[in-house]
DNA sequence: CACCCCATTGATATCGTTGTCAAAGAACAT
DNA sequence: ATGTTCTTTGACAACGATATCAATGGGGTG
């Protein structure tokens, strides 16, 4: 059988309640009495029985990480993040994929939340680009945080990156390299990321004197196909790119499939660039030049920020922006 | 406020013991109360408060997942398969990363299920390989059921693939091809999927009069660098075999890159094939000639038989095999 | 008709915590 | 000395289910 709190406050010579106190860093205890507890908790390997406090109090102690993302490594370093985060705080996580499409959205996950009394949410695009999932999930007062490329509420719990900061650095890295005919795939439309890495790209461009050529420009999905369509869309016109910067790896991948089957050689024929470092960037040949975000660690600060919301904790842990890297391998060459 | 036990036992003019006899599915309730219970669940749209029902029957609900394994996708495709098993079931499911290596893996899992009272867990390969391991959780009477290419235990709940076919079946098909000079990467040696391959590649060769050739056999660990390592040895000697076998997808990556950077062409100069059908197979062109397991089926079943133990559902719901699938692509040309 | 048996049902205790509220005592002001 | 306030503590109810065990009543048997 279990310790349990009555095990502990026979053997502190206390009350139950004064062990709850303790237990959950209320106030108005007692150092003394505080260290008894403590002496008695260590001794008897004491562990809250999860179960009774969340009936009790009404909180579940789980987190929910709402995804949908086809991006499976995506999902794992997030997962990876937030377990890490939970690990000795009392949290758990269970995770929720989802239907961005859907109508009922909404009503699933606030059924979803309340079935499941879920504390609260991380949220992840693109989800959590949808404004309007997003205050409906305020109106109905679910606490949750974002992991987002852009922060469209300040006062929200997020957890930001650089994406326009970084296509910024990218395309101005392939400009360096001599490159003035540089092709751009769109991500998903959907996504916030997809329009701030377009507008890092053009006003790379602009900045350097560069001029937007749309028939280089193409729209994509983030997907391997739609990124290998519009490489076959763009090798098939006159005159074509010496660059093309893709909106992630998985598109870049694709592009390069259809160069290759046209005949032409990355790097030498083609130079490309993919985004998020994701695991087939360096598993194809020759290598993608990208650019990496610290996803894992981005995953667990959300979650740690809103884990703190909860428990009133370190006043520190706040919202904050992410820098990503910029990862230079061979798909690049200089003209 | 959510509606309770109380509540419906009032709508449906019966005592709470009853509605709770009916919603656990228990024999001796008359079929009219049966009905009426069940009309009032509906309409009042009760749930069950699964902390109450946790604290007081001392079961948890969950299922955890334990996995070692640096394959992001399979994990992704496990997950998921194991998600949509529980859906409905009233189980939901934790994941618990471990380290197969650790001495304290032992201990630590069986902290880990006492802590959190998980019901049973789904054991992945290599964990699931681990004989001691499994032997260890049954000693402590712990519910599992794994998910391995081999069944070591009839007598314990699994679900295992045909890896020894599959890979018999691939090489068949390769020297169907024409091709007599084989190379042949291993896979991680902690993994009994990668003996079975080995095994299935061996004797399909010699069944065919084909004499095996040491030097075109690799030690590696399923990991990219492993492949490309191995490629870099074999193709570095005098005679290099018309194809290669590689124990998984992402080891084949590794060889092409290999063969590419040697300024061999796949697969004109060299034929190449994998395993597992992961995203990189038909991302890296020329496309890979690899097999599918149906993972996810595989985990869904996994988590349907624990459950059904639990349960004590479907006589039918029981341990079995999967077949995999030979996906022919491009990496694989006839001689 | 008396008896027993078995299927069905309910009253109440219980799981292990936290919430409520009141009591006891210390500290301070008057 | 007395009243007031604040800190510290504990007794007991409550959360929402399941477990125990006894009560009820219909059906079969001798």
């Amino acid at each position: 059988m279990a310790v349990t709190i009555k095990d502990v406050s026979k053997d502190a010579a206390v009350s139950i309640k004064t062990v709850s106190r303790v237990i959950n860093n209320e106030a108005n205890v007692a150092v003394a009495t505080k260290k008894k507890v403590l002496a008695s908790v260590k001794k008897l390997g004491f562990k809250p029985n999860k179960n009774a406090q969340s009936l009790r109090s009404k909180k579940s102690y789980m987190l929910a990480l709402l995804y949908d993302n086809p991006n499976k490594s995506y999902l794992a370093d997030v997962q990876s993040g937030i377990f890490n985060a939970c690990k000795n705080t009392g949290y758990n996580l269970v995770i929720q994929e989802c239907d961005y499409k859907s109508n009922k959205l909404k009503t699933d996950i606030i059924k979803f939340v309340e079935d499941f009394k879920i504390d609260g949410l991380i949220v992840t695009p693109p989800l959590s680009d949808m404004e309007d999932f997003l205050k409906e999930l305020e109106d109905h007062q679910i606490d949750y945080s974002v992991i987002a490329p852009s922060t469209m509420n300040p006062e929200s719990l997020y957890v930001s990156s650089n994406d326009y900061e970084a296509a910024y650095t990218l395309t101005s890295e392939i400009i360096k390299h001599g490159h003035k005919d540089i092709g751009f795939i769109k991500g998903h439309p959907k996504h916030s990321a997809s329009h701030l890495r377009f507008n890092g790209y053009l006003d790379a461009i602009k900045n350097h004197g560069i001029k937007r050529n749309d028939r280089w420009i193409k729209q994509g999905n983030f997907s391997f196909k739609s990124g290998f369509d519009a490489g076959v869309e763009i090798f098939h016109s006159e005159k074509i790119p010496t660059a093309i910067f893709a909106s992630n790896d998985s598109m870049a991948a694709g592009i390069m499939k259809s160069a290759q089957m046209k005949g032409m050689q990355v790097p030498q024929d083609l130079s490309l660039t993919g985004f998020d470092d994701s695991p087939i960037a360096h598993q194809i040949w020759p290598a993608l030049t990208t650019v990496k975000q610290p996803v894992e660690k981005m995953a667990a600060h959300a979650a740690k920020i809103l884990i703190a919301k909860f428990d009133g904790l370190a006043e520190k842990t706040k919202s904050k922006e992410f820098k990503s890297d910029l990862i230079v391998r061979e798909s690049l060459r200089s003209l």
